[in-house]
DNA sequence: TAATAATCTACTAATTTTATAGGGTTTGAG
DNA sequence: CTCAAACCCTATAAAATTAGTAGATTATTA
């Protein structure tokens, strides 16, 4: 299951992608427009800011904004950054590496194989899909 | 991330198509065959027993057997019952539909069509994939 | 029929993840 | 200086996950 978490975090993305100018918008601002609970909201969009994907600005006209072109932010690195690895179980991810414990030969493994599949599809998704596209809904 | 329970459920039912023939394998052997803690594999079993895809025997002698012939087992069928809904969010699941509260439109929701992307394509490699493929590896 | 081997059922429990809430601190604009 | 906003830290309730324990039930075989 998508985690709220991430599915916040995209509406966030695109509610700021959809922005005319790049003035910050107030955290308020969003939470009220897209049924995010404030205080969950801040704590996703902090962790979009210090992962490079927003900027925020202090005090009063302050807020958050895009650091980059809505067409220049991948699927994959929101994912990534919201979600965790693309990949299902750990032994075929390519970012997030990690041999099982109870699998001798993962290359044997049945599961193995099925999720790099899945993997593959996946990422191709996420790669070819990006903020801009999203807007376009 | 794939559960455990799944996990082992997957490794389970190849184990049972890699045997020559049909007869019961007890769960023991399985379980120390593929690593897995022996009760927890007891009640994966038994759910995939009620959901058609095991069939089981008591007393000696007995075990589980696969229900079906490997090659028309569809992992659709295997990651519904073990993992639950093939889509990440239930507005897109085909089988197990239900509104977002949080959202007014989902037609315009991005999140939504993103979602119905990767499960049109997760769809397509479960439909394609059968346990007799698993077996293969 | 008695012993045995296996599934089946029902609790319990530790751990982790998820989804928030509260409150204080810091920064920057006017 | 004042105020408004992000920032940061802590706590927590609920749910899911991953088991472990104890015993009941059923079927086979000798």
């Amino acid at each position: 299951m998508l985690s709220k978490k991430t599915k916040y975090g995209i509406k966030a993305l695109t509610y700021l992608a959809r922005q005319k100018d790049k003035s910050p918008v107030q955290i308020a601002t969003i939470s009220k427009s897209e049924n995010i609970s404030l205080k969950f909201l801040e704590s996703i969009l902090l962790t979009l800011r210090k992962n490079d994907l927003l900027g925020s600005k202090k005090g009063k006209g302050g807020g958050y904004y895009l650091l980059h072109e809505p067409k220049d932010i991948q699927m994959t690195s929101v994912m990534r950054v919201l979600e965790g690895p693309i990949s299902m179980v750990p032994c075929v991810s390519l970012n997030f590496y990690e041999k099982c414990d109870d699998c001798p030969d993962e290359n044997k493994c049945a599961v193995h194989s099925l999720m790099a599949q899945l993997r593959d599809s996946s990422l191709e998704i996420f790669k070819n899909t990006t903020l801009a596209d999203l807007c376009r809904c």
